[in-house]
DNA sequence: CTGAAAGCGCTTACAG
DNA sequence: CTGAAAGCGCTTACAG
């Protein structure tokens, strides 16, 4: 795709209100009380320079006219930016949604703003949507890439900003990174369901390519070894992480030397799990322990409800938010991979084994 | 409080990145090929005037140099905007999450960026928003607004931007609006439920004060009246809109005069019904009629499925941007109303009336 | 303590 | 078709 340098064809740009006044400037302070354009910069800017009574006529002038300060204009002239680029893969997944407000949270805390990109797991839409916001020069980006998404292509359309990922690590990228403590994650899971008695412990959905699949596995593995199981590969089942899927493929399960118990990669693929038990008279919890991933809102709601891992996505917003901010502090620190702590929550899906 | 007009305090800026090259501008384009910056900006900007050969070399140099457009620079001289800012009471709510998602798309589309804020329901936290993202010069403001805003407050806030808001009404602000039908989505419920044979229907959970829960109750009254029937004070019942205050009310329904079913406020209080239906032993769907009303993911799952209404987040969000867009190209057009459809989805907790 | 001047990166009449 | 000049709204040395 070759690089579209144009400004002109995309963007429709919009003008001030017809009816509406011009919007008062700092000249216009100014002129209205006498002093020069600097002076008034200087009380904005909360300067100790000023004499305390100039300040006041200027901070009365303000009100009366109702200025509003103008970031853009200062930022261009200080050469700084007060804004920070978030570009989600998914803003309907709630967990998804949960990070983003976490992350508008602390950076509006800081008194950052937030520029919102949304790419639907689309890379094509991935790259435009960076294009764009890298034209209104955020101080940095916190990226959730898309599914798919190609290290140098983000950095084609990024350049040398500073960049935060979370969640899924593109390498060669040479960026901060942010992801959940997967392995721990699984291995708590797993860990529990041995503890309940169980023996034949399945690990059920998503896909083996994945980094983050590939890491719940390493998990399950260590669990299991530490119990002085094996990993049989017959209990390796992949499915794409939705429901209908992972409930068609729940067969799989009882094709050969059926287990008693599965490790799902997350919720999503654990309530699908749950249907297809039902659906062939297997009681999960009863006759069947499950346990997801990620605490969805659903988790706690399902029949039964589900044991799974909370990751408090809020709060990991907060925390790529903050490690942002420290990027942006010391730029050319060596990059960073941050894990974040998981948290088993049982609920009645994790039952003892029975027979 | 005090309006601050300081802009000294609050906000953190930051420099671009240390070792980085300094950001390439037009100027190092036409000194590279020796043209004037007049050129390089008419052949970004896509005027026809420049020759084609020219516009050729200028383009070469652009991608040589990895020219990234600066729009905030742009903006400032022509006074215009390509930022739209989005404020939502609570994103974490994956009704408000897919909604942004729309909105975001729909200007994505268009070529504008979307400034995010989140208040989390509190007025004093949106009030801070938007003072921050109305000096980032946004074209237009879409407001959620958290519950208890005021519109004198608002006003204040964003002085005459052009602003639709969406789901809350603030009377006296003379804004574009955007709302769900709630009307006739309880009309439909209710009407439905007639249809299944119910006679004694109560209406469950909202604050009666709430602009929603009134034309809700509104609603809901019109079907009982064209059925010939009559709304006893006793059959409506206010509860928070949380699960937990709907189960323990559900007791009231059985107080008096026991009615056959339900028309809830929304989905959180219909689950929260259903949990109290069933700890008292009356099985939702089968014994006892319910519907809801937004679609959440969990109705779908619910046991029974609930019935509820559609109101489809995400295409309210486009709706939204398209509203904003095109109060831009005409500020001085009357402020507008605008109803959304809503749709029955009919499950199995709306189950025929017995006995 | 205050003002005049230059400049951030861009655009737009206006000449030629 | 191209360039010189002015200017968007702000800030920052530099004089005084």
């Amino acid at each position: 795709m070759k690089k579209d340098t144009s400004a002109a064809k995309g963007p429709r740009a919009s003008t001030p209100r017809a009816g509406a006044a011009r919007a008062v400037t700092v000249t216009d302070i100014a002129d209205a009380i006498g002093v020069s354009r600097a002076t008034v910069s200087l009380v904005l800017r909360g300067s100790p320079l000023v004499n305390v009574d100039t300040r006041a006529r200027v901070e009365a002038e303000l009100r009366r006219q109702r200025y509003v300060y103008n970031r853009g204009a200062a930022n261009l002239r200080r050469r700084t930016s007060t804004s920070v680029a978030l570009v989600i893969n998914d803003l309907s997944n709630p967990f998804f949604a949960e990070f983003a407000s976490g992350v508008d949270e602390a950076l509006g805390a800081k008194g950052f703003v937030t520029l919102l990109g949304s790419t639907g797991e689309s890379p094509a839409r991935q790259q435009a949507v960076l294009t764009t916001l890298m034209e209104h020069t955020p101080a940095g980006l916190i990226l959730s890439p898309a599914e798919g998404s190609d290290a140098a292509e983000v950095r084609q359309a990024v350049g040398y900003a500073n960049v935060l990922l979370f969640n899924r690590e593109l390498k060669g990228g040479d960026w901060d990174f942010l992801t959940l403590d997967n392995q721990q994650g699984a291995y708590l899971a797993t860990r529990h369901l041995v503890e309940q008695g169980h023996r034949r412990i399945a690990f059920f959905g998503g896909h083996a390519a994945s980094s983050s699949c590939h890491q719940r596995r390493t998990g399950y593995a260590q669990a299991l070894e530490e119990a002085g199981l094996s990993v049989k590969p017959d209990w390796l089942i992949e499915s794409a992480p939705n429901r209908l899927e992972a409930a068609a493929r729940s067969g799989e399960l009882f094709a050969g030397d059926v287990p008693t118990a599965a490790v799902c990669y997350n919720d999503t693929v654990a309530l699908g799990l749950m249907l297809g038990l039902a659906s062939r008279g297997v009681q999960p919890g009863r006759d069947f322990a499950v346990t997801g991933f990620d605490d969805i809102s659903e988790a706690a709601v399902a029949l039964p409800p589900l044991t799974t891992l909370t990751v408090n996505p809020r709060e990991r917003g907060r925390q790529a938010a903050e490690l942002l901010l420290q990027r942006l502090d010391d730029p050319t620190a060596a990059p960073r991979h941050t894990v974040a702590p998981v948290q088993l929550r049982i609920r009645d899906s994790s039952g003892p084994a029975v027979g």
